[in-house]
Formats: C-alpha cells, sequence, structure tokens
DNA sequence: TCTGGGGTCCTAGGACCC
DNA sequence: TCTGGGGTCCTAGGACCC
C-alpha cells in the first residue's frame, strides 16, 4: 500500500505557525511580485468565493472588507518546514518519494492492513505535534488511488483527514464520488474531450476503451487509466533526481526599457541557477535567454524571443555563463519595447566528471576554485554577498515586490521568533 | 507501373503537475 | 498602476547516419 500525506494549504499553514494570534482570521499568500493568490487558509477559501490565481489587484477592495491578512511568498521559510515534515516521514517509512514542497509517497507495504487506519492517524498527528502542519493521509494500492484517497481525506468531514481505499467496493465508491476533472494528471484539456464522449465521473474513465484513451491521450493517460483501475504503473522514486533543466524567469518589479538594467537582473539570474547547478554536481552544455514585454497590456507593443546557445565546453562557471547569456540577450534584444521579464534555463546538464573537453579549444585557466570561495562566502555571509560585477548594483530597479513577507523564522539568527515574557 | 530499411538525435509544442 | 514561477514527460517531424 501506498499513502500520500499532503500539507493542508501549506504555505498559508506555514505563516500561521509563526503567528498564532491570527488563528481563526483568512490568511492568503500572494505569488512573486505579490500578483496574484497562490494559498488560502480555510477561512479564507469559505470566504465568498476567493479564485486562486485571481489577480490581487481585482479583488483587493472586497478582501480588505473582510479582514484578511495578506502575506508575500517566503520560499525560504516554507522550504524548511517541508524538510522538517520529511524527516518525520522517514522515521515512518524507509521508503519516502519526496513528489512536492508540501506531498511525499510513503511506501507502506509493511503494515499489516488492518494497522493502516491507526497508522495514518499517527504520521499526522506526529506531524502536527512536531511541526504545527495539518496534514492529509490517503493510502491505497496505487499512487492514482492514493491522490484519490486523500482527496477524500480533505473533502469528507467526517474521515477527520485520513482515508484508506483498500476493499473493491471502496474504490469502486471513490471512483464514483471524483469527477473526471479532479483525477490526478486529467487537466482541463483532457478532461473537456473525456466528457465529450459521455464519462463523467473517474469510475466512467475506467470504462473508456484502452485504445481511445491511449490515442488521445498517450501512454501517460494509459497510466492513469490503469492506476485507477487498481494496477500499479507508476514507478515509485526514492532517490532524488538530478534535474534536467534548471531555469529562472521572474517579472520585474517594473517595467524596463534598457538594456544595460535588464543585463543586470539577467546576470544576477544566472548566478542563481548556476549555483543550482553547482549544487547538484552538474555542468550544463546550453544555455536559453529568452525575453517578454507584458502580455496582458494592450497598450503597449508586444515582443518576445529566445534564443539558446551551445556552449564549447559544458561547465557551472557562473563567469562563463554570465558572458554567454549577455551575448545571447544582445542577439535578441529589440530597443523600442518595455519589457516585463528575462529568464534564462541551463540545458544539456550533464555530471560534472563527464565532461569532454573540447579538442579546438585551449583548456581555460579553471575558475572552479573561485566559484567555490564564493559559494562558500554567500552560505555564511548571505545571499549574493559576492557576485560577478556584471550583476551591477541596481537591483532595486528591477527585483520583484514582496510587501508582506514574514520573517525566515528558521534560517537566519536576526529574524528569530521572539517570544516576550512578562 | 515500380525507387530500402533501420536507426539516432534534436527541437518545438502540447499537456500536465504543484 | 497592478496579472507567478518552476518543473516533467511525451510525440511528431526534420535532419542526419549507414
Amino acid at each position: 500500500m501506498i499513502a500520500l500525506i499532503d500539507c493542508n494549504s501549506f504555505y498559508a499553514s506555514c505563516e500561521l505557525v509563526f503567528r498564532p494570534d491570527l488563528a481563526g482570521r483568512p490568511v492568503v499568500v500572494l505569488s512573486n511580485n505579490d500578483g496574484c493568490i497562490i494559498a488560502a487558509n480555510k477561512e479564507a477559501k469559505a470566504l465568498t468565493h476567493i479564485p486562486m490565481f485571481e489577480p490581487v489587484f481585482k479583488i483587493k477592495k472586497q478582501l480588505l472588507e473582510h479582514n484578511v491578512v495578506f502575506f508575500s511568498s517566503n520560499y525560504t521559510l516554507y522550504g524548511e518546514m517541508s524538510k522538517r515534515v520529511i524527516n518525520i516521514l522517514k522515521t515512518f517509512s524507509p521508503r519516502v518519494e519526496i513528489y512536492s514542497i508540501d506531498e511525499s509517497f510513503l511506501d507502506l507495504s509493511t503494515i499489516p492492513e488492518e494497522s493502516l487506519e491507526a497508522y495514518s492517524h499517527l504520521i499526522k498527528d506526529t506531524i502536527f505535534k512536531h511541526t504545527g502542519l495539518p496534514v492529509g493521509v490517503g493510502v491505497a494500492k496505487t499512487k492514482v488511488l492514493s491522490k484519490l484517497a486523500n482527496r477524500i481525506a480533505k473533502k469528507v468531514e467526517t474521515n477527520n483527514h485520513v482515508c484508506i481505499i483498500n476493499t473493491e467496493k471502496q474504490r469502486i465508491e471513490a471512483l464514483k464520488w471524483c469527477a473526471i476533472k479532479d483525477v490526478w494528471g486529467v487537466g482541463r484539456k483532457h478532461s473537456e474531450r473525456i466528457l465529450k464522449i459521455g464519462a463523467a465521473s473517474a469510475y466512467d474513465f475506467t470504462k473508456v476503451p484502452l485504445a481511445w484513451v491511449r490515442k488521445e491521450m498517450t501512454v501517460v493517460g494509459e497510466r492513469t487509466w490503469r492506476e485507477l483501475r487498481g494496477e500499479p504503473a507508476m514507478e515509485f522514486v526514492v532517490n532524488v533526481k538530478k534535474k534536467k533543466a534548471i531555469g529562472t524567469a521572474k517579472s520585474f518589479g517594473k517595467k524596463l526599457k534598457n538594456l544595460d538594467i535588464i543585463e543586470e537582473a539577467c546576470s544576477y539570474y544566472v548566478g542563481e541557477v548556476t549555483e543550482v547547478l553547482r549544487a547538484q554536481q552538474s555542468c550544463a552544455s546550453a544555455i536559453n535567454v529568452s525575453i517578454t514585454t507584458n502580455y496582458h497590456s494592450n497598450r503597449d507593443k508586444q515582443y518576445s524571443n529566445s534564443i539558446t546557445v551551445q556552449l564549447n565546453t559544458p561547465t557551472n562557471d557562473t563567469f562563463l555563463l554570465i558572458k554567454e547569456a549577455k551575448k545571447a540577450l544582445h542577439l535578441i534584444y529589440r530597443s523600442g519595447y518595455v519589457y516585463k521579464k528575462v529568464g534564462v534555463n541551463l540545458l544539456g546538464i550533464i555530471p560534472e566528471d563527464y565532461v569532454q573537453a573540447n579538442l579546438f579549444e585551449a583548456p581555460s585557466a579553471s575558475k572552479s576554485k573561485l566559484t567555490k570561495v564564493v559559494d562558500s562566502l554567500n552560505i555564511k555571509y548571505g545571499k549574493s554577498k559576492v557576485s560577478s560585477a556584471l550583476v551591477g548594483t541596481r537591483i532595486k530597479e528591477w527585483e520583484l515586490i514582496k510587501e508582506e513577507r514574514s520573517p525566515r523564522y528558521t534560517t537566519q539568527w536576526k529574524e528569530l521568533l521572539i517570544l516576550k515574557s512578562k
């Protein structure tokens, strides 16, 4: 049996752990640049109707009327809280698949069937006791079914946040309860197509002929179909896989016209992604740079472009990659537009031990020692204390907006939570 | 009239996830 | 005024190889 443990309204719950004074009040967490709502606690969800991903400015008035508390996203905090949850889960099973920041699969094959329910409650209660985070637990024979069980645990009040799908009767009941659009792996496009052929529930979908599923939804859809029928078709991935692409593309705090300032933002992002690249002991063999105007705007002239540069020799050297990114940016930049976003993406990622030298290029003097020193200084003194001069110093001119970010309680000495004594 | 067969690699685009 | 960011997997089609 496989369990899926999922934290409820994860980002909002993380904020509430450190702000018990806000208990009972509606709380929402905003996206980067404070643009959209990306998480809401149950009080906020209960309020009228707060659509996720709704631009905040459109409903701000309404939210203020209801006394909603806003937080900008604080990924440092959420990442740390996530690690704590995972460490607890590892004490409950030797095999844990970390699926996302707030979800993990657990192999419970060694737990006797009659103990599954008690064990699930124990997992849930232990996490709450040690972190203050509420979670739901779904258990079933396949990953897709445990996702479904988790959904039932969350939505059906009487379940007390735990749901086990074990018998054939339970499986069919669960499938009939679940609308096709809510099945894990079936998105908007596919659920429209499935509805069109008359299947409305997950149960109906399992009765659609495999040939149709295969043709319309490829092998990915076939796996979902099999798993819903109780036949395992997805791998349980215990080892963290190295990333195959590492990228970043964030909106600017304000719109930008000039190449020199966009260049600085671009260089800064290259610094960020190469740090991740080095942390997984890899090198990139290509880098992609993209720029785009604000596609929401009807008034601005629109332009977007991107370019991929193959490197002569794969590298993880920030300084070399900034140089390449800058050249690439110059090729796609056009003056006369107002830009909203620049992105960099590292591609063709290979382990650093596999790098093959280029026959026609003199080996460059190794800067690996320099980047190591830079990395260790930044770990010690804080993010981006040391960086390439190409990054510049005008970060305030393009940096994204985070007006309501909470303190980084768990990772910065200066921002520790203070408990006042009388 | 009729024009091989078996591959690899790369890219763009679509669909999905949190 | 203001609209998120970071990923994965799969397929088709083009270009190339022997």
